[in-house]
This record gives structure tokens, C-alpha cells and sequence, in this order.
DNA sequence: GTTAGCACTCGATGCCTATGAGTGCTAACG
DNA sequence: CGTTAGCACTCATAGGCATCGAGTGCTAAC
């Protein structure tokens, strides 16, 4: 027995049915469907061949059936379409970005909003990381008598900022020529070949040991990785769903919702992938086992990429997330490429 | 009839009794406590005074009484030990912020999720707003052929960073020299004599219109107050206390914990009281009715200003919460004097 | 002023039954 | 042989009802 077309067709009316109202669904509603024309036992027939593939779930014995987690793969595999996403949704959200934004901070807490807002279910995003990028430059700012902000520039325009101890007799012009110096040992190295630039340096200056151990500590501080950014929105969207009217079970999901480390670095994995659809069990998230984290990420001015995603019951409106998510991606790149 | 020192000992006792069950307290429950020495229908007759005095109220007939939040103003202005916080605890936080923080961010996240594990509530932590500060100097950082990062320092150390465009063609000495210029004019000068200030610039940078208003408008930008930072720590320990075991009464609690601008402007509002409870209606937040929210405000280097506090139920153990506000009070401004 | 005693209240709990949506199976149908 | 009408069966759910017991207010005695 296997999975013929008249089936499938009886599954996506199950999906569809249950996805909208959360109850198992019976023989008759889907026999009642306009355009199904078979009757309820017919349908009875096939829904036990459907659960006999594992495509269905039944609660009890007397109850309707409702799609397994394999069902949902399925759907989003072969039988899900996804449609553009309307024209007023996509106004809509360039209307949520109307006020121009500055810090990628706060684009990224307004994309999770208006995810959120769009698609009923909580969302996150992850702010773009850099690839491997190609240190520019170095210059210190004096913000006090003994201290100074390091900026380190990136190629692509992206700085990151490190606070060290600065003589205080050095006057500004000093300070001035000392960013001069070690931007001429740095520049167009890539991190990884940091440690040969910085003996260089080390040469140059001999007669400030304190200085370039601190200079030393702070530059490959700026270099690695930093802790991802990661923005959440919605999360109080999730107890709406019926399948979390157990506050035990909402505990869970909000509890690993609070862990951004670990949020994050599910994200991070799905950068790769231009869309991903994780299905109940196939996140690997403890306290998540049955929602579903819909993905997309996008690639900003091509060098930094990102990703965002929708998460919500397992029983959630694929199609709906994905355009949406889509539609985000596009309003995304625009609003870098018009304002960078 | 008022609250001679009998009816206070009693409240007390009722207060102690459901901030650790949550379930109304009846006569019996009182009069068999250590050191009570009342019969239950004498603890009758003073629980209708109390009653009748506003301290208590009563679900139904036949169930015990629960403390109004009269009853728990009455508490903290007036019933209420605040102890110091145990060593153990002391010890606790500080082992919290072993590995040394960078990011005020960081911090203030790290702040709030250790608070919500110690007392099991959730936790709330403003970022500190500087007060009123004086600019110290501009700087200009190269950071493409035609944006430079301008880093405006001020007093105190603290800086803001805004994007501007600068001439493609000029080099990076000019850049250092509109530096010096600029620092020139503002150095000194509170962001309310700014005008002023931006006018003697007018002059001298007669030949770039572009550029001068551009810098104008990221000064002005940059001087604006920015987003309050604010962490929150264990929003979803809300739902493990009895009185959110209903799903909608939990999901409007956090959705006003959503609410990051509201929040805080709540904490804010705070920032000038060396402490403060408000116990439920004294929230003036939609959908928090029924919560409490105990902050203690922190200074930072004599200079910055933040807030932090804790929300739980109106049944919340105040005097704990105040002592492990306090301990972290301690510990924040210590962790800031080692490092800054 | 305190307390024992008692009738009373009322939500919570548990049990029973009726209901009805839904199933699986069988036999008849085209 | 696939489809369908019919029917007995299952079982979660809801309502009705009696019971229970924690707690109260009141009164009378101490």
C-alpha cells in the first residue's frame, strides 16, 4: 500500500482542516468537503491506510485523527504551496520599517515584531554575522585622561570596539599616529593572520610593553566572534495556541524560549540553508519537541549573513510562515541596500 | 476600631502563611501557629475586624481570607524585616559574575537573570542613563570611501556612535583635522547649548553644506537620549505561581513583559527612589494588574543612573526580594569600580 | 475579653448517566 | 472491485447529584 494521489489529496484536507481549528478531524468533515465527493466511509477507509503509513495520529478510539509529524514533512515537502506573499502584506511590513532605523540592534527587534504581528506566532532573528572578514583599520578614540576607545574597522564598513589603557601623557596627535602605526601592520589581514601582523608591531613598539599587551588582548578580543545578536518576538503569542493551555507545557516552551545562547545557535545552523522547515522532534531543542521552526536566511550587501525564523505548534500555517518569512527577507535586504 | 497590635500580628501571620501557599488562610491555620495562644474563633472575631478594616478579603464565604493589597502596603511600609542578604548569597551573585564582563549590555543581562534565580521571580534590569552630560569630543573613523563612524565622547567616558558621509576624496589627515575642529566647538558644552555651538561651525565649514548638515543632524541624533537598555531574566518563572495557572491571565502578564518601551519607562520612573515597592493597581501598567514590582535604583562611578526590580505575584516574598535587590545593588557598583 | 459549640455555606470531589462524535466492520450495490 | 449504507461499539465530555469538609458567624458560657 502506498501513498496514491486520491490519498494525499485526503491528507491535505486533514492538514488544512486541523491547522485551522486544532480538533481532530472526523470522516464526515472531510466527506462533507466541497469537491471531495466520497462518502464518509470511504474516507474512514482510507484515514485507516493513512494512519497504517503513519501519516495520521488518533487521540482515542472514538475520536477523529490528527496529521503526525510525518504528515507535516510530507505537506511541506510535496503538497504545500507556497504563494507570493499578497501585496498588502508586503506593504504592510514596509510600513513597520517606515521610521528609518540606525542600529542593526533595533532592525532586528522590529523584523521580530513584525514577524510576530504578521504570522500569529513568535519569532526570531539573528542578526547578520560577518564571514571572516578583512580587517581595515585601526583608530583609537581618547575618552578619558588614561583610557581610550578602539575602533576597529572591518571590511564591509562593520566596526567592533574594544576599551584600552592609554598613557596619560600621550597627546591626541600621538594617539592619532599611534592609530596610524598599527593600522599599517593590520590592514587587509584577516584575523587568522593576526598573530604575525601584531610581532610586527611589537618591533615599533619596544618602549610601551603595558601598551601592546593591552593593544594585543583587545584587538583579538574584537576579532572573534561576538556573542550573537539575537531578537524575540512574540513570545506570549505561543500560550494563544490550544496545544499549550497546559501551563506545564507552556512553562517548558517559554523556559527554552529564555535561553537565547541556545536559540541562537539553532539559528545559526540554518544560515546555510535559504529556507528550513524543522518539524516537532527534528528540533534539537529540549522543551520544543512539539513545535515546528520555520527558517530563512538572507545576506545583506553579500557579506553578512542572518537568519530568522517563526516558531510556533507543529500543527502551524506552513505556507503562511514562509511567505511571510520571505516577504521579510526582501524588506530586509531593501532597507540595508537603501540605507548602506 | 483600628489595627491595635493583636490585629497586626495576626495580618502578619495571615501575610506569612499565603505568600507560601497561595491558598486562603482560615482561622484554625492561624490560631494553631507557634505563639499565637488564640482560640480559632477569637482569630475569627479579628479577622472580620481586618476584614472590615480593608486588610482582607474573602473569596467566597466558606473559604479562608487572602491579604488585600492593602494588607501588603500595610506589610512593607510598616510590618516588614528587611534582613541582610546571607553570605551565602552574597557569595552566590558575585560567583554569577566570575568571568569578567565587557558590554553594559552583558551586565545588565547577566544582572537580570541572576535576580530571577534568586528570588524566582522575574527580573527586570535598566541600563544606567547618564544624567545630562557634557561632550567631550568628536571623532571621526573612517570606515568606507565615503562613511565615517562618528564617535562623540562624553564626560564620564561613555560614547555614542552615529554614521555620516564624508567626501570620498578627502584624506584621512582631513578627517582627523574636521576631528580637532569639530571637538573645538562642542568640547564643554551640554547637548542644550548645542545650537549655539553648531552655529560657530557653520561658518568654518562654509564650503560643505552636505557635510555640515549631515553632522548637525547625527550630533543632534547622537545627543538625543537613546533606547533605554533593559534586560529581563526569567519571564517565563511568571507562570509557575498558582495565581497565572490560567492561560489568559498568563499570556496578558507577558505580553505587558513584551512591551519593552513601557517597562522601561516603568523602571525610569524609578530611577530616583533609592527603593520601591508597588503592589498591584500601584503598577501603572495595562495587564499587570495583579502583580507586584519591588525595584532598588543603583549609581554607577556617582554618574549613571539605573533601576532594577523584580515582578511577581501580589503574594510576592518582599522582603527577600528587597534584600536580594539589595545584595545586587552591592555587587553591581563594585563589579564597576574594579573594572572602570 | 475569650472560647466552646453549633448551624450554616459553598466550593471541591467523586460517581453516575446521557450524549454524540467518531470508528470499524459487514453486507449490499453498481 | 471499489464504494457506500447501516449498525454496533467506543469513549471523551458534560451535566446532575450527593457527599465532604474547610471555614464562617453567632450565641452562650466561662
Amino acid at each position: 500500500m502506498s501513498l496514491d494521489d486520491r490519498k494525499a489529496r485526503i491528507l491535505q484536507a486533514i492538514i488544512d482542516d486541523y491547522v485551522l481549528t486544532a480538533i481532530p478531524v472526523g470522516s464526515r468533515t472531510i466527506s462533507r468537503k466541497q469537491g471531495m465527493g466520497l462518502s464518509s466511509a470511504t474516507i474512514r477507509n482510507e484515514m485507516s491506510d493513512l494512519e497504517e503509513l503513519g501519516y495520521l495520529d488518533q487521540p482515542h478510539t472514538s475520536a477523529g485523527r490528527i496529521p503526525s509529524w510525518r504528515a507535516y514533512r510530507l505537506y511541506v515537502d510535496h503538497l504545500m504551496r507556497v504563494a507570493g506573499l499578497p501585496m498588502e502584506d508586503q506593504r504592510h511590513i514596509h510600513a513597520m520599517f517606515s521610521n528609518r532605523m540606525h542600529q542593526m540592534e533595533e532592525i532586528i527587534a522590529s523584523a521580530a515584531n513584525v514577524l510576530s504581528d504578521m504570522t500569529d506566532y513568535t519569532a526570531v532573528v539573528l542578526a547578520p554575522q560577518p564571514a571572516a572578514p578583512t580587517l581595515r583599520r585601526v583608530q583609537f578614540v581618547r575618552i578619558s585622561d588614561e583610557r581610550a576607545l578602539m575602533v576597529v574597522v572591518f571590511e564591509g564598513g562593520f566596526t567592533k570596539e574594544a576599551l584600552v589603557s592609554v598613557p596619560r601623557d600621550w597627546p591626541d596627535d600621538h594617539l592619532y599616529m599611534l592609530s596610524t602605526m598599527v593600522t599599517q601592520h593590520i590592514e587587509g589581514r584577516s584575523p587568522t593572520q593576526l598573530e604575525d601582523a601584531l610581532k610586527g608591531l611589537s618591533r615599533d613598539l619596544a618602549g610601551h610593553k603595558k601598551l601592546f599587551t593591552d593593544l594585543m588582548d583587545a584587538v583579538k578580543e574584537s576579532v572573534s566572534p561576538a556573542k550573537p545578536e539575537l531578537a524575540l518576538g512574540g513570545a506570549a503569542k505561543m500560550l494563544r495556541h490550544p496545544e499549550y493551555a497546559d501551563v506545564e507545557k507552556a512553562r517548558s516552551i517559554l523556559s527554552a524560549l529564555e535561553t537565547r545562547d541556545k536559540l541562537a545557535s539553532v539559528l545559526a545552523n540554518r544560515v546555510a540553508l535559504e529556507f528550513s522547515v524543522s518539524i516537532g522532534p527534528e528540533i534539537e531543542v529540549v522543551g520544543m519537541e512539539d513545535c515546528s521552526l520555520v527558517t530563512v536566511s538572507y545576506r545583506l550587501g553579500g557579506e553578512q549573513t542572518g537568519a530568522m525564523g517563526v516558531i510556533g505548534p507543529t500543527r502551524m500555517h506552513y505556507a503562511r510562515a514562509l511567505s511571510v518569512l520571505e516577504g521579510m527577507r526582501r524588506a530586509l535586504v531593501q532597507i540595508f541596500d537603501e540605507e548602506g
